[in-house]
DNA sequence: GATGAATGAGCATTCATTCAT
DNA sequence: AATGAATGAATGCTCATTCAT
């Protein structure tokens, strides 16, 4: 019966949204289970049906939505050659993403620290897989003389916490302005990180 | 009666020292006000005489935190009259503080977003004070002519991203090397994106 | 599913149950909502699926006894023809009521005051609307000329009040007589009031 | 030192003000010592010098007001010779002090009953004792011959219940017109249950 | 007499999770 | 697959009362 399957997979995308919908409008610790299941126009017992529990439904959510930005990532970069172009691509890639959907930067930058230090890791890998994408190029570009030899992986934490928290100031200050138009002058202050100077 | 009121200020800074520690150990939400009591070696009731609730506990252990901090970063930037070499101290004091106090590292950085929606209010003012900061620096900077002409709103941005960056992924990766150690490479990197260059 | 409603309202009445068991043996402020759990066989947290609060419950209650009290005076007046005849029965149908369920005379005339200002609302209106049945039917009673002309609304206010007063002194004073033995004389005296005179 | 004792005298009375204010302004449960201390311009401890609890501070503020009103009644009915008209003013009496001390009226009729069952008692004893001073002089008309044998019991049970209904509806209605006005009907009204004629 | 800090038992309420149907 | 009733451990907060100073 692969209609029952996908009804099954159609209702466990359904949890997730109304998950995301659910613990970005209130936080994690707010977010209620009977919240996410009267959303998902579901049952209590329906999410759990699904779902092991509240965290595993975040967990769920955040890779999925961790998939969607690699997948988007992964895209802009397939796009370049040159190996600094590909970091630059990644970032504006991410900008991309989440200027679309503020919740998912919510999620990802705010709610994702409130729902406890089991999250946390798995959080600390999103960042580090990101991070190392980063470095990666970066040692690429050093390796083709692009740049000058440099602590590779402090830049890339550089280039990261920057991106971070250019996100962040946007999502809490509830800035309506599209997020990536500040990119062009963030890429000249973190291409001279490494060494280039361009003009934004 | 001052002796009445020296013994409520020292239980007063009692609790809040117990609190900075089981809201470090224990994270905000899983703190116990039971733990708190506990700890500070009076009574529930006690911690409720000197403070309206959970939360507010949490809210005034930010805010002396931030003062010490702020204290230090004061300090630390008295002794400098070149306004790059102000900021310059400003970050590498924030670095020692946190280096030598993980626990308000992980306060600041960590737990404070598991404490609700309202500590991000508080939260995101002490990080736009900071961030000021560095500007205000930059800017006078800029004036001087010591610096080319530039967004220092997003340069601070990036500074403190990268600050916070750094920091935190101690903090969470339980990084056993002084944090300090790594200021001099990333100071060298941040002075690039004011268009300085430096020897680590 | 029609049998889990049926469970559910069996539930609900068996805490309602439970709760006049309850309020009327330890008054409000001291009954626990533990205790009506536990009289009326289930958790703390299904008679909170069932109502959202202790005082939620008590104005459940008072409604639902409330009801039964109007069913059983509506029921003793419509066998009645004589407006002062259906007053006079349904003075009699509240004696025999409470006389019957001293722990409902005492839930409505003593506990009801110690639930709350909240309550003192509802116990009001519950309150006017008795004295409002009797005074439309006094009204009848002058308007087919049975009685004087008088002061309907203070008459039944009278009547309310002495009626009150009866079984509040019974409720009180553990008094063991039933309590519609002394209506007859109280009949006497409450229709002297409208100009009425009669034989106990 | 007589001053001294005068002192602790007034902080006594002071406290009592205080707290009819506080128990007619929140109720019996709602009314904190801490409120009763503030609004006495006292500390709490200094409440529980002057007495041992929050009850007996509720039970020293209906002896000290029943006091007042027992004292308005004998001096009203000290002014008549009738047996009726003894038991007239007295209920006049009542109206008057209440009319122009509406707080009183709530203390007594309707936070009495919120305050627990060991007030109830004490309460009953008053009523009791009001109830009794109308009883006497009803039978003592009786024996005079100035009115037909009757269940003075009954009576001033009737006599008490609708004053007190009267009262009771004035207080929970905010009644802003004086309580005295209607006593002239609701004289009519009780003296005809003893079977006597007047016009209002 | 008075203060205010401290106590601690008490309790309503919440909510993730389970499970009979 | 889904429902919704039920569970019960967990916990923040209240407040009358005590007591050292």
């Amino acid at each position: 019966m692969p209609a029952i399957q996908e009804r099954a997979q159609a209702r466990y995308q359904q949890i997730l949204d109304a998950a995301l919908s659910v613990f970005t409008r209130r936080g994690y610790r707010e977010a209620l289970v009977d919240d996410i299941a009267a959303e998902a126009e579901t049952s209590k017992g329906g999410v759990y049906f699904h779902f092991p529990g509240k965290q595993a439904i975040f967990l769920a959510l955040l890779d999925r939505s961790a998939g969607l930005l690699m997948d988007r990532v992964r895209e802009a970069v397939a796009a370049e050659v040159d190996p600094v172009a590909k970091a630059d691509a990644a970032l504006l890639a991410v900008l991309r993403l989440f200027s679309s959907h503020r919740s998912l930067a919510r999620l990802f930058l705010v709610e994702a620290m409130g729902a406890g230090p089991e999250l946390h890791a798995r959080l600390a890998a999103l960042h580090a897989e990101f991070s190392a994408f980063i470095r990666r190029n970066l040692d690429d570009a050093v390796q083709q003389g692009a740049i000058a030899p440099i602590d590779t992986e402090l830049a890339s934490l550089v280039w990261f916490g920057a991106l971070n928290q250019l996100v962040t100031r946007w999502v809490i200050a509830d800035d309506p302005r599209p997020l990536e138009a500040r990119y062009p002058a963030l890429r000249t202050l973190l291409l001279r990180t490494v060494g280039l100077e361009v003009t934004p």
